[in-house]
DNA sequence: ACTCAAGCGGACCGCCGGTCCGCATCGTAT
DNA sequence: ATACGATGCGGACCGGCGGTCCGCTTGAGT
């Protein structure tokens, strides 16, 4: 099955209809008031050509969130400390979480729209699978950690997108100040079990 | 202002209205595939009957979970061992959590429903800020723990409705694996924290 | 029994995600 | 340059949703 090489006008439009996409979530204060009709407009093309480009909203998001998160996934699979592989478990968690994190900052209404886009839940949409068993291999590198999967979950849990929104719009946090509680509270699990692991080889 | 009271068949009708939508909601596979119309139709009721009686979906989804909630509610504000107001932190902590992970257990689709009505977020419709100010007030009694308002949303967080879903529909986990597990994660958070003071006070 | 407001119900509205198909446009073979 | 088939475009259209509205029914005080 030879390879079809799209068409240059095809390449075009689904370019701007991601420029589009991305400039009306960034602009708007909730994603579910951006609707399709919104998006092609924006980008001047029909709707037909969003549905025909990404299949249905979820995929539109989904291709989005993929572009703006590529050069994390990069720094995670293949990069320099204190994000890729060669860096000691210890320090490597904290800064995943730090770095998913800023990400969720960076791209509030995109991340928010794409944990709403999952069929009702960010499992399943997204690149969750994928950070979950990043996390959960770093976490059981930890010694005497155990099973990392549920703590995984958890973790990830700590900075949904919609938690994040809540917190900067509602209680104001800041940047930094999310930052420090995150580090605080990876820095208060793992320390613990390490100081257990301690204390057994003490005993 | 005299208090109004309502008609007889009102309030037939607004427990109809609440039991047709819990069966509702218990029977099918997702809560956004239960329209208002489906619960009218369901209590045998207009359309008109659930909005003059509820405001909007948002509304009539949370009375329903507010009667459901109500006896752990009571439980924790003012019960016994392990849930209610006389129990130490170390222990009132994971019964909390264990409390409102077995809820959204036992009630599943309706939890699910919540979390998503509220304007695309579980913070601010439902009981959230009840169970944070809770979990927080008895995290910072715990000796140590300093500050616990980042670490009651975090664990919050770990319990929420789509990932028990996700974990129990996807992972086939049971409920005692979860119960189990949830705990073992709470008790490392805590447990951490705990050392860190007993070894403060012993060097 | 009479009254009348409280309450009911379902036709109706605007909007949304998603589909469809006649038509314009692109890439290519001549 | 031209002609032609495939590819992709666009917006009218559809079913279904949450929510509103208003003429009619019915409960409850007298």
């Amino acid at each position: 099955m030879p390879e079809r090489k799209p068409r240059a006008d095809a390449v075009r439009n689904r370019e701007a209809v991601l420029a589009a996409a991305d400039r009306l979530f960034a602009r708007s204060d909730s994603p579910e008031h951006v609707s399709m009709a919104d998006i092609a407009a924006e980008a001047g093309v029909g709707k037909g050509t969003l549905f025909r480009g990404f299949g249905d909203r979820t995929g539109l998001i989904r291709a989005l969130h993929e572009t703006r998160l590529e050069p994390i996934r990069q720094a995670v699979v293949d990069g320099p400390r204190p994000l890729g592989p060669g860096t000691p478990p210890a320090e490597r968690a904290p800064a995943l979480l730090d770095a998913l994190l800023c990400f969720k900052l960076d791209h509030r209404h995109l991340s928010l729209a794409l944990e709403e886009a999952g069929s009702g839940s960010p499992y399943g949409a997204g690149h969750y699978d994928w950070w979950h068993d990043t996390l959960r291999g770093v976490l059981e590198d930890l010694p005497g950690f155990g099973d990392g999967d549920f703590a995984a979950h958890a973790l990830l849990a700590a900075v949904r997108a919609d938690l994040v929104d809540h917190l900067v719009d509602r209680h104001g946090a800041s940047r930094e100040r999310l930052r420090a509680e995150l580090a605080a509270y990876t820095a208060k699990l793992l320390h613990g079990s390490y100081q257990d692991v301690r204390t057994a080889h003490a005993g």
